[in-house]
RNA sequence: GCCUCUGUAGCUCAGUCGGUAGAGCAGUGGACUGAAAAUCCACGUGUCGUUGGUUCGAUUCCGACCGGAGGCA
């Protein structure tokens, strides 16, 4: 029994309709996994669904966040979990829809994340790589755990620090911590849809063309909205693409126009990154949209896989 | 019409004192366990405009032709 339905996919690919076509015909509700649309006020440039795209189905997990708020990974699990539980015991399908491979793997799997009190441990250590060098930091990863210390680069600082963090936290290693949560099998085993196209020329396409369609939908008065609403040009929230360009161009460097390049520039980079999240999850049932085509295959293809696994 | 400059990777260009070439950007592949729209790693063969000549050998030197830019008439 297919009661639980994820669909992933690169941005600007359709995961949206198709979750409520979906929806529409299993009497399903839709639960977005995707790291930005949580925030509130961040509505055209996250392309979160309007209330027409909704069609009456209940959409989970849009705006529980304040853009200024520090958002992450376990707190969206802590958050969704219970109401795909609860979606789940009111009988209806569940349709996991969004492009944040992280923030979906997890919550299917369960995975429990390493504890992060505010203890400013992040902070000390941030400090300390900018005063002794991140070579300092590594060297100690290399002695607690030379594992993690082997597969990260000395650029990736944030995986340095994160990985000492937990050290410091817990007491335990990353690689001791991560061992443990594989083996935990995964919490949940939903049916896997993934979004792609025959050409990738397509998706870019359509990313230009979304773009393009957000500035004339206000993005830029959206975005001048949370600036003047004191939000810190820092925040995760600000670091969206479609935001952190903008809010740039705002604040006199660079034009709109360069503005909005860049913002097509950093999303068909992030797009190639979520297939390549994607692409190494082996059950996902591709539908791959073919040239030419207006799209309405895929709700068939979808409607037919469905069917064929649902024995 | 004449003169000068110019034609090399998808784009902008470098280079080879003659031994078939390399940067940036674009692009592609990958990693990813509490920032993930984040963070990080790896990847450069292309008729060197066309065609003759010189040469053991030409993208490189010489000629002609075809594009492009500028100047003089």
């Amino acid at each position: 029994m297919n009661n639980l339905i994820c669909i992933a996919g690169p941005t600007a690919s359709g995961k949206t309709a198709l979750a409520v076509e979906l929806a529409k015909a299993l009497d399903g509700e839709v639960i977005s996994c995707d790291s930005m649309q949580v925030y509130k006020g961040m509505d055209i440039g996250t392309a979160k669904p309007t209330f027409d795209e909704m069609q009456g189905i209940p959409h989970h997990m849009l705006d529980v966040a304040e853009p200024w708020e520090d958002f992450s990974v376990s707190r969206y699990c802590a958050m969704a979990d219970p109401i795909v539980q609860d979606v789940l015991a009111r009988g209806k399908t569940a349709i996991l829809a969004g492009g944040t491979g992280l923030y979906m793997d997890a919550l299917i799997k369960g995975n429990e994340f390493a504890p992060c009190p505010s203890t400013g441990c992040r902070e000390a250590l941030e400090a300390e790589a900018d005063r002794e060098g991140i070579e300092v930091l590594m060297a100690r990863l290399q002695e607690i755990d030379p594992q993690t210390a082997a597969r990260l680069h000395l650029s990736d600082r944030k995986r340095i620090i994160r990985a000492l963090e937990i050290y410091m936290e817990t007491g335990q290693t990353m690689t001791a911590h991560n061992l443990k949560t594989q083996q935990i099998p995964p919490k949940y085993s939903p049916l896997w849809l993934g979004l792609d196209f025959r050409e990738r020329s397509e998706l870019y396409r359509r990313i230009d063309l979304r773009v393009g369609l957000m500035l004339e939908m206000g993005l830029i008065a959206e975005i001048q909205a949370l600036l003047d609403r004191g939000i810190p040009a820092k925040c995760t929230a600000m670091q969206a693409i479609g935001y952190k360009e903008f809010v740039s161009a705002l604040q006199g460097f660079g034009t709109v126009e360069e503005a909005a390049d860049l913002v097509r520039q950093s999303s068909r980079r992030y797009a190639k990154r979520q297939l390549t999240w994607f692409r190494r999850n082996q059950a996902i049932h591709w539908l791959t949209r073919e040239t030419g085509s207006d799209g309405s295959e895929i709700l068939l293809n979808a409607r037919r896989i469905i069917q064929e696994t649902d024995k």
